[in-house]
DNA sequence: CTGAAAGCGCTTACAG
DNA sequence: CTGAAAGCGCTTACAG
C-alpha cells in the first residue's frame, strides 16, 4: 500500500490535479464547495504530499542549513553559547516555516559531507556558524549559488553577508568599566586569534587601554574553560599585581574565577572578573559574573529574515551589546 | 545561471542521459572510454544530481531522522549523554553514507513537525530517542511506513524494534557490587518513572535488594544532577544510616556526590555510590565514579544496521553493560 | 473558477 | 554495452 498522491485525492474528490493542488497550497481562487470536497477527500485518504516531486518543480525545499564549524563535542556538551544560537536560529526559522537541517563540519570530510549536500539541492539556504580563519566553506558553498548568512563577521575574502554583535564595542564597554572601577592593572584573556569575534574582542580591550594610557597584557585562550583556567594562572604568574581581567567569553572567565579561587584571590575584591557573552551560567557563579550581554534572539532573527529576503542582503548588519554588571565587577 | 542536468552531461559527452545516470552512480557495465568521457564532462560542468528529482524515482532520500524526545537545552547543554549518543548514532550512519538530520521533538509543536517531516518523505527511516511514557510518536509515524527503531525500549504498545543495554542487569550488578562491600543501607536514586531505562533500572535494583533480603530504599529523581543533589539530600534525612546509593545515571550520583560532600559526608568511607552511563566526567569526579557502562557505540552500530537491514527486525537486541570501578564506591 | 498539458531532472526496464 | 522512452508526483502557465 503506497502513499496516496494527488491523482487518488482528485479522483475521490472528483477534480482535477490541478484543483487538488490549488487546494492543498492555499490558493485563493477555488470554490468553497469544491474546496471543502477536496480537503474531504485529503482528510480520508491522509494526503500528505511526496515532497521529493514537489520540489522537482518548485525548486524550493523549505529546508535550512545550519552549518556549524566545530565538533560534536564543543557543540553538544561544551559550550552553553552554540546551543543557545542553535537554540534561537531554530527557532526563527521553524516560525518562518523552514526545517533546519543541522550540520557539523570541523572535518575536512565534514566539509566534503556538507557540500555534497548543499549543492544536491537539499537545502534553499545556508547558515554559517562559527567559522574559523579563512573556512573554504563559503567559497565552496558559493558555487551552488544558495543564499548563505554567516553569523558572526566571516574571515572570508568572499563577501558573505552577516549579521554580528558590536564585538569590539562591547568589550570595550566592558574594560571601561574595569578601569572606571579603579583597576590598575587590566589583563585580557584572548579567544582563538583565527576567529573574528576574538580578534574584535581583543581590538575593543586594545582600544580601552590605549585611550587610557595603559600597557596591554594579553594571555590566550580558545573560549573553553579549561584555557581560561591555565590564561588566569599564566597571568598571574606573569605579574601578580593583575587586579581586573577581561575574558573574551564567559566559559573563559568562569576557568578564571576558578583559578583565581585556588590561587586565593578574591574576586572582585583582588581581582574583578568580566566576561562576555551572558550565558546562563553567568548569573550563578561565585561570584555571579559582570558580562557583557550578546543578543542572540535578535541575531537569529536578523540572520533569518536576511537569509529568506528576496534579494540577497549586501551590508552586514552589527547588533549592539550590553554591560551587565554583576558582583564579579 | 542554473546547475547543469543530467542532460547538459549527456551533450558534451555525446552520450545518452542513460549512459551518464549509470557511470555516475557507478554501475559496473559501461565501457572504460565511455566512462572517462563521462566523468570528464561531469567534472567540467561540476555536475552534482539533483537529489529530489533522484528521490522521486528511487524513493530514496538517503537521509535518515534521529528524533529526541527532549527540548534542546537538555539535548545541547546538560547532559553528556545524549550528545555520545547522538555522535555515535551520527557517525555510523555517516560511515553507511546517509544523512543525519537531529530533529527535536519534546512538544506537541515538535511532534507535529517531526510526523508532517517523516510523512512528506524526506526520510528513509526513524531513529527514535529518549521517549518518555506512551509517546504519541510511533503510532504517528507507523501510519508512513518508515521504518523506524528506538534506542532503548520504547513504552509503546506498538511492536517498535528496539535496541537498548542490559539496564536491569547493569543496575543488579552494581548493586550486588555494593553489597558486596558490606553495606547494609543501600539506597537507589531512580530516573523519571516515565522512561523505560529507569523503570529497568529500579527493576535491578530492587531485584538485587530482594536477593540479600533488604529493604529498598528509593529516592525520585529525573536524570538531571539537580534532581539526584535533592535525592541525595531526601535520602540522607529520611535514613541517616544510608550508607551506599546507587543513582541511576551518573549525572545524578554527580549530583549526590556534591550533596553528600555538603553534608560533610566521606565518600566511599561514609557513603558508597555508584552511577550509570559511563560518561566522560565520571572520570574526573572527586572521587571518581564506580558506574556501569553503557556500550555506546555498540547500541548505536546495532541500531542503524537494525534500520538499513533489508527485512524489518522483529525481535529486540539487548547489549551488556559492564561494571566500571573507581574511587567512589 | 477549473482542467488539459507540459515539464521539473532523474532512473530503469526494455530493446537491440 | 548503449539508447529511446516511460514515468516518479507534483506545479503552473495557458485556455476556456
Amino acid at each position: 500500500m503506497r502513499r496516496p498522491t494527488l491523482e487518488a485525492v482528485a479522483a475521490l474528490a472528483g477534480v482535477s490535479r490541478a484543483t487538488v493542488s490549488r487546494v492543498v497550497n492555499g490558493a485563493a481562487n477555488v470554490k468553497p464547495d469544491v474546496r471543502t470536497a477536496v480537503m474531504r477527500a485529503v482528510d480520508e485518504l491522509g494526503y500528505i504530499p511526496n515532497s521529493a516531486a514537489r520540489s522537482l518543480v518548485t525548486r524550493r525545499t523549505d529546508s535550512i542549513a545550519l552549518v556549524v564549524s566545530e565538533p560534536p563535542s564543543r557543540v553538544f556538551s561544551d559550550d552553553p553559547f552554540f546551543s543557545a544560537v542553535i537554540r534561537a536560529v531554530s527557532q526563527e526559522l521553524e516560525a518562518a516555516d523552514r526545517q533546519v537541517i543541522l550540520m557539523l563540519a570541523s572535518s575536512p570530510a565534514g566539509h566534503a559531507r556538507v557540500e555534497r549536500y548543499v549543492a544536491g539541492g537539499h537545502v534553499d539556504g545556508v547558515i554559517l556558524l562559527s567559522m574559523h580563519g579563512a573556512d573554504p566553506l563559503p567559497a565552496a558553498l558559493g558555487r551552488s549559488r544558495v543564499p548563505m548568512i554567516s553569523h558572526g563577521r566571516p574571515v572570508s575574502s568572499l563577501p558573505v553577508p552577516y549579521c554580528d554583535c558590536d564585538n569590539e564595542g562591547g568589550a570595550r564597554t566592558a574594560v571601561e568599566h574595569l578601569i572606571g572601577l579603579g583597576r590598575r592593572r587590566v589583563a585580557t584573556i584572548a579567544g582563538p586569534p583565527d576567529m573574528t569575534a576574538a580578534q574584535d574582542r581583543l581590538a575593543g580591550y586594545r582600544a580601552a587601554l590605549t585611550a587610557a594610557n595603559r600597557r596591554p597584557l594579553v594571555a590566550p585562550g580558545d573560549f573553553t574553560r579549561e584555557s581560561g583556567a591555565n590564561a588566569m594562572r599564566n597571568l598571574l604568574a606573569d605579574d601578580p599585581e593583575v587586579d581586573a581581567v577581561f575574558a573574551a567569553s564567559d566559559l573563559m572567565a568562569l576557568g578564571a574565577l576558578g583559578a583565581l579561587r585556588a590561587a586565593g584571590r578574591r574576586v572582585p575584591e583582588d581581582v574583578a572578573v568580566a566576561g562576555f557573552d551572558d550565558i546562563e551560567l553567568a548569573r550563578f557563579s561565585e561570584p555571579p559574573l559582570t558580562t557583557v550581554r550578546q543578543p542572540v534572539a535578535e541575531v537569529a532573527a536578523c540572520i533569518v529574515t536576511m537569509l529568506l529576503a528576496a534579494e540577497p542582503p549586501t551590508a552586514p548588519v552589527i547588533l549592539p551589546t550590553e554591560l551587565v554588571v554583576r558582583a564579579s565587577a
